[in-house]
DNA sequence: TTTTTGATTTAGAACTGTTCTAATAAATTT
DNA sequence: AAATTTATTAGAACAGTTCTAAATCAAAAA
């Protein structure tokens, strides 16, 4: 494990979850400034390959990168904000289904989170 | 609603599931063959703010469309194929947790599908 | 009808996020 | 230390999608 490779996985794991690929660059640049973005893009992937971090495509929106314990994830539909969730686990019900084939799940759920909600209602309804 | 519109909400209908933009766009030429690649985004994209079809991101691989009806997926981890399950309905206890606030849920189930999972066992193990 | 207005479509340029390439540097093995 | 492998770099290339500005179409108004 490269010292990239340890610092990568260290800031997706530690900083407030669900960095894009350019905020990982960004924080890894104050400890190494003269790093690349491919050196970025290629740990990211070699974690993510690794199962040491997991990877959220998302709509309109750059994928983010997450520590790997189990949690679900609530986007905003409005703002897009991303805040974790711990839902009811799904996972035995799907290995009773699909036994050795299963690996993981992807949850999401959207809703309008309260920030948007209480900006949304304080407008005046006529 | 415009015809353009109208051919693009029957074609992701009705025809095998989870097609990429160009799969679309390609069926769309059949009928219309001038049309152009921006109407089939800008079709799809209305399409799903108005809520009538959805929109799948997937990794490393182009967004996919999809009906409205509710139902969850399956995606192989090695082939990337996707296919429909009807997993135990979570919307219930979704709006008993957020509410009003609440709006739909997005499950994906990775596995290695049966052809994988064949074609895997079939090599010799040493 | 014609005219006006607004929405839709078009072609292709532009953009964003990501991967690729080929050269360089660093680490590891011999 | 030489040879080999692996990681990193800069920037070009790429894919998917959005944007732009002009052209076309459709509906409503005159």
């Amino acid at each position: 494990m490269t010292k990239y490779e340890k610092q990568i996985y260290d800031i997706v794991n530690a900083s407030r979850q669900h960095m894009t690929a350019d905020q990982v660059y960004g924080e890894l640049q104050k400890i190494y400034p003269a790093v690349s973005r491919a050196t970025v893009y290629n740990n990211l992937n070699k974690l993510c390959d690794l199962g040491m971090i997991r990877r959220l495509p998302l709509e309109d929106s750059p994928d983010r990168y997450d520590r790997i314990e189990k949690h679900d994830h609530l986007v905003c539909q409005k703002c897009g904000k991303l805040s974790d969730i711990c839902f009811d686990d799904l996972t035995q019900s799907l290995k009773d289904q699909f036994g050795e084939a299963f690996l993981y799940y992807d949850l999401k759920v959207f809703y309008i989170c309260p920030d948007c909600r209480n900006a949304q209602s304080s407008k005046p309804s006529i």
